[in-house]
DNA sequence: TGAAATCTGAAGATATTCTGAAGACGACTA
DNA sequence: TAGTCGTCTTCAGAATATCTTCAGATTTCA
């Protein structure tokens, strides 16, 4: 998963990510409403966690600015004990989940993989496509009933893939997913091509067609036809 | 077993916190229905004592909060004889049982266990999974029926991978449940690796197989394939 | 056909986990 | 209070798993 953590007290924020890490995330930070606003221009997120109330301004503006572009990322309010009236006003613009302050990590992070499971997946925790298999609470893959073993690149990979079928994925966007922001590795994609390469091979070696076509110029696309 | 004790008269609590740590428990204290709510806002407990009457505030607060949050911790709630009224709110608000003061510690600790019991397994004081058995009333693994010695952070490990079989299990999340309070946590998984292969040592040697599997990056998983 | 893009296998670099031993701690006893 | 025991944590090195790089082969497109 790819989540945006906005929050301008630093040791919260570097809390958050820490753990969403651990747990096998990938994780930007923004401290202010203005760094906010520069990731979501550049990048797509699973899940935006949001703190309302940052030093530039108000949270709620940038909601109000994903709402204009029509974006879907996934959105967990977070605030302060008491600010009913901005938490309301939040869920109106498109939020779908907030979160009081203190709160306890893991529970940030079980709502996150709510929101992404609810959202990507249409609620289900069994994402599945002809002979794949994928459960995201024990993150194993199966082909035909039989689980393989994937190492966490390529679960992420499978996992962003189907979540966006029969689309497009531009090699830029893959990093951007999966790697987060590191924008001094975009000139070679090599480690893409092998991570590929491996996921293909572990597919069709446990009998899985290969879905994955690759697009020349631009990227892959993961479909049935 | 991680509990929360709120209540403001100091000798009772410190007593139900002592006679719960005798057996075996992990306490908390909270004196006050803002020590209550900050922390249940940092960690997770498996049973929350909640004494109604509080200097601050009507412990009934702390249950809307958990309840709006959608959490499931475990409650018993502490009220003097006659308010009636009061834990008849409570249950409707999610408690799970109630005692009336004074009681007897082990009349206590027996609900908090009925609790614990229900939610996590179902009811049952026997938990089992396939050569492996586990006796939450007098804590006793028993592999192939010939039972076993485990220190108490072993135990208490056993028992939450038991209660999430088949999920994957972070090392910061197992840290936070059955640690506890290490902030500091992200500086070293160490113990976790020690405690995680003495653990797997003892249930192998004993004849069991090795349920656990660790996940690269991530930390460990408790099932049987 | 030729340049750019992709695929492939192998090897190097990194990161994570496992292990045994030793030190620290705390409860209990004398 | 000192000593003992069992437990918990720390540490350093070994073993593994994963990620990235690279060079050469292959494919694609103009």
């Amino acid at each position: 998963m790819k989540i945006l953590v906005v929050e301008d007290e630093q040791l919260l924020r570097d809390n958050i990510a820490d753990y969403l890490k651990a747990e096998g995330n990938v994780c930007d930070l923004a401290a202010s409403l203005d760094e906010a606003t520069e990731k979501i221009a550049l990048y797509d997120y699973d899940c935006i966690l949001l703190d309302l109330t940052l030093p530039d301004g108000d949270g709620l503006k940038l909601m109000r600015i994903l709402k204009k572009q029509d974006r879907d990322d996934g959105i967990i309010i977070i605030t302060a004990r008491g600010s009913v009236d901005q938490r309301i006003e939040g869920l109106g613009l498109g939020a779908d989940d907030y979160l009081i302050k203190p709160f306890h990590l893991s529970e940030l992070s079980a709502r996150v993989l709510a929101i992404v499971r609810r959202r990507s997946f249409k609620g289900n925790d069994l994402v599945r496509f002809n002979e794949l298999n994928i459960d995201i609470q024990s993150k194993t893959v199966k082909v035909h009933g039989e689980p393989i073993s994937l190492t966490r690149k390529e679960y992420d990979l499978l996992l962003y893939f189907m979540a966006n079928k029969s689309k497009v994925i531009s090699k830029s966007a893959l990093v951007a997913h999966i790697w987060g922001d590191h924008a001094d590795m975009a000139d070679s994609f090599d480690f893409i091509y092998t991570h590929i390469k491996n996921l293909r091979k572990k597919l069709v070696d446990a009998g899985c067609k290969d879905y994955f076509q690759s697009v020349y110029g631009v990227g892959y696309k993961f479909s049935a036809e």
